[in-house]
RNA sequence: GCGGAUGUGGCGGAAUGGCAGACGCAGCAGACUCAAAAUCUGCCGGUGGUGACAUCGUGCGGGUUCAAGUCCCGCCAUCCGCACCA
């Protein structure tokens, strides 16, 4: 044996070459084919590198690796997405600032990333916090404000009692802060808004022209939940008032039986006169407005509610009086916070009319047969048909709605409305570690936005970060900072002091690695022109409703506005599987299955985690981890090592394994690019075996070998190229070719089949014809062919299969 | 409840409708060693048989097909989202 193979002795080398060369640079030379290759940037967190970062990081490296060996100009950007709570509570316990925190932290991702060895272009790095970025994230900001898309108000929010911050409903999960796990509560605020509901059709529109993995797709249609349907209005009875309720089933308009309005409608207190039971609905009210969100779907199944005495509506239609309901099942914060209820039709509507014995009217008959609406709703569109409804008697449903609205129109009681579950994005936060909203609010003027002359707005230095009590942000304590001028009339005013949330800086990020230090625009429009859209954007499921939706709704933005020049910033997305623990949970502290890649670098070298963690499995699954499987994959590296023992000067291939040595070409290439990295490392494990069974490897064999692993394990395959003397580098050498007729052996084994069992098998020409073929076969199997035979089947080049009786 | 995914040896996992279990791990046996580790060689789904071989086998029940892990219909289990959205 020449050497041992010792990662230690040879990963940091390279890594310092690859620097020194600039070997992963992407070029401003626009003339080349480009390859933009994006990973979600990581949050900077004090717990350093987790296994599962490298997983996608090492996945996109091997593809922009690969492509950069095929000729084109790759950018593979790496940054740091750096704002963030975690930060700001760190600096708060130890009293240090959240920009120093922030600095080490990301010298300490760095190194764990560089120890990696991944290609970034580390030249494009950028940071959230830094000024020179946010300047552009507030420019943003200003864009979004003057096209009326940033307005503030007067909202009840989600209220973390332990961040002491506002959170968007995609930041409360199941009734709790999704950073800290406290309790969640609602509170009124005037908070910064962003109008993404005005993207919502374009949003679901654009996802027709992208090549996302489809559960990605299902689950941003499903966020944004469009629903088609109508609006409807009921009379109040002796009242000028209509009440406007939101339908998807107009059609059933005849088989409302009452109707139900959210605990908070403005007709309450409107006609609290008249209310002739009112002590009754403050206590409701009271009781609803106690209730945490959590408690809400808690107690989902149970209906409650309290009728309005004294009012009634008429319904439309029929101009029959139906009795009015409040009852926290109906959300003031979609459709009109007003409803028909239809419980023939509606199974929460079937729930409440039961409970509280309202009468129940069918409409719609199933064509299957007998339907008891006295048993449970009939909610089934696709079948039925109408009945008891006048004009739309023996109508299908879907005619029904159509002639329903139609009529409404016409009537001028109702019109055709589209509704959606998206809501309009909370972008306020009470906290200091964000970026500042670059607006000021002047008591004659109002909101008025910074000029853009005037950005970065900078974050000032305050002495406490602490938030406060009262909900205001830390920088309201800063009296000198928030009180200045109007931009617009000269007068006294005050600085917007809340900041804005994580997701800003993430949203637009793609495009400042094109251009990361212009100070004239985010990013030159030449830059931008070249390298958008992103060809291949890798992240995590969790951020498809929050980072990913949000990040398409500034670029359509910026999209309308001529500022970049595709509508969608993302060609393609792929989604990796979390890495669990031995044990096959989540790795936590606390469960103690936590394991840290440094260890493993340390142990057994980056090359063997990269291959390891390509190996463990399919990618867009989650895996548990195996030490002995990570030892694997290093005797994996020792054998290829090792096969320098056996290196022959022979050129090209040898007889006995040209068409492997093209299979293997062919699957690698192909397995690389279509997330199969688990089978292109067993092909090429396969094939070093061969080597050792045939007991040598020609120069051109090894070379073709450590080229294509040269994307999986870089450094030890870049270290054996220069050790075999060959020239140059391994990272600019050109990718492997195959011949695809070269990929299919001139003689096959195929199996022979009685029935579709296997009875034996034979070697065959794989051009022969059938005729040659079936005799051949028949004369294998012929103890066996004791009946009549029915039908000979020959695919070509596969398989023999006689059927017999 | 709705949506999405998954289910194959002891384990991780392979299989354009065409010989199920590639590749790896663990295990067993052997070689090397004073010994162990490392390394190398062989075996490695169940049942029956000394054996060639036979037979069963991809969550369960049906179906299509010469041929089904793969396609169709109906279930079950597990995981992950969403959840009173009218």
């Amino acid at each position: 044996m020449k050497t041992q193979y010792i990662p230690k002795k040879i990963e940091r080398k390279w890594q310092t070459i690859w620097e020194d060369e600039k070997a992963f640079a992407a070029t401003c030379d626009y003339t080349k084919p480009k390859f933009y290759a994006l990973v979600e940037f990581p949050y900077p967190s004090g717990q350093g590198l987790h296994v599962g970062h490298p997983r996608p990081y090492t996945a996109l490296d091997i593809v922009a690796r690969k492509k950069r060996m095929q000729g084109y100009n790759v950018l593979y950007p790496m940054g740091w997405d750096a704002f963030g709570l975690p930060t700001e509570n760190y600096a708060i316990k130890n009293k240090i600032h959240p920009q120093i925190v922030t600095k080490n932290n990301v010298q300490r991702f760095k190194e764990q990333l560089q120890s990696l060895g991944y290609s970034f272009d580390w030249d494009r790095e950028i940071n959230t916090t830094d000024p020179d970025y946010y300047k552009w994230t507030q420019w943003i900001f200003l864009k979004l404000f003057k096209a009326g898309l940033a307005y503030k108000k007067e909202m009840p929010i989600n209220w973390c009692t332990s961040c002491k911050v506002g959170l968007a409903n995609e930041e409360v999960v199941n009734g709790v802060c999704e950073r800290c796990g406290s309790e969640v509560v609602r509170k009124v605020k005037s908070e910064w808004m962003l109008k993404i509901t005005e993207y919502a059709d374009k949003l679901i529109e654009g996802l027709d022209g992208v090549d996302y993995i489809e559960k990605v797709k299902v689950s941003q249609k499903n966020w944004i939940g469009r629903s088609e349907g109508a609006e409807v209005d009921f009379s109040l009875k002796d009242k000028e008032d209509k009440l406007r309720v939101y339908t998807t089933r107009p059609d059933t308009l005849f088989g409302a039986t009452y109707m139900v309005v959210s605990p908070e409608h403005p007709y309450i207190d409107k006609y609290k006169d008249e209310i002739t039971n009112w002590d009754e609905i403050m206590a409701y009210r009271e009781a609803a407005a106690k209730k945490s969100d959590f408690e809400r779907t808690e107690l989902a199944k149970d209906k409650t509610g309290v009728v309005l005495g004294g009012i009634t509506a008429i319904n439309p239609v029929n101009n029959k009086e139906i009795p009015i309901w409040i009852s926290d099942y109906v959300l003031m914060t979609y459709g009109t916070g007003a409803i028909m209820a239809v419980p023939a039709h509606d199974d929460r509507d079937w729930d409440f009319a039961k409970k509280f014995n309202l009468p129940i009217i069918q409409v719609v008959e199933g064509t299957q047969g007998d339907v008891d609406v006295n048993e449970a709703a009939f909610t089934d569109v696709a079948t039925g048909k109408l009945i008891n409804s006048d004009f739309l008697n023996g109508l299908d449903v879907t005619d029904a709605k159509e002639k329903m609205k139609d009529f409404l129109e016409e009537k001028g009681i109702g019109n055709r409305k589209v509704n959606y579950k998206l809501r309009d994005w909370v972008f306020s936060r009470q906290r200091y570690w964000g970026e500042p909203i670059p607006i000021v609010h002047c008591e004659k003027c109002g909101y008025v936005p910074l000029d853009e002359s005037e950005l970065p707005l900078m974050l000032p230095e305050v002495d406490s970060y602490m938030p406060t009590d009262n909900g205001e942000s830390p920088l309201a304590a800063m009296t000198d900072w928030v009180n200045t001028i109007c931009p617009c009339c000269g007068g006294p005013a005050k600085r917007e002091t809340d900041t804005m949330p994580q997701w800003a800086g993430s949203s637009w990020y793609f495009l400042r690695y094109t251009d990361p230090c212009n100070d004239e625009a985010l990013a030159s429009p030449e830059a931008l022109k070249y390298w958008l859209p992103v060809d291949w954007y890798n992240g995590g499921m969790e951020h498809t409703t929050l980072h990913l939706l949000y990040s398409r709704f500034w670029h359509k933005f910026l999209y309308d506005n001529k500022i970049v020049p595709t509508s969608e910033p993302y060609q393609k997305r792929t989604s990796h599987g979390m890495i669990l623990g031995e044990n096959g949970e989540k790795m936590s502290k606390s469960r103690g299955n936590v394991v840290n890649p440094d260890d493993i670098v340390n142990e057994f070298g980056a090359d063997t985690l990269r291959t390891y963690e390509m190996f463990i499995g399919a990618f867009d699954l989650s895996a548990s981890w195996s030490n002995d499987g990570v030892k694997g994959c290093r005797r994996f590296l020792d054998r290829v090592w090792k096969l320098q023992d056996i290196l022959t000067d022979e050129t090209g291939y040898s007889k006995e394994l040209e068409t492997k040595m093209h299979q293997t070409i062919k699957k690698v290439s192909y397995d690389f690019e279509n997330l199969k990295y688990n089978t292109a490392i067993a092909a090429m494990m396969s094939l070093i075996n061969d080597f050792y069974k045939v007991g040598k490897v020609t120069k051109d064999e090894f070379k073709t070998l450590i080229t294509l692993l040269n994307p999986v394990a870089p450094h030890m395959t870049e270290e054996l190229w220069e050790l075999c003397g060959f020239e140059g580098r391994l990272y600019n050498t050109a990718w492997p070719e195959y011949d695809e007729a070269k990929t299919v052996e001139s003689t096959v084994e195929i199996a022979v089949q009685i029935n579709g069992k296997t009875k034996a098998t034979i070697a065959i020409n794989k051009d022969d014809a059938k005729e040659v073929v079936i005799p051949k076969a028949k004369e294998a199997i012929a103890d066996k062919l004791t009946g009549n035979v029915v039908k000979e089947i020959y695919v070509p080049g596969r398989i023999v299969n006689i059927v017999m009786k």
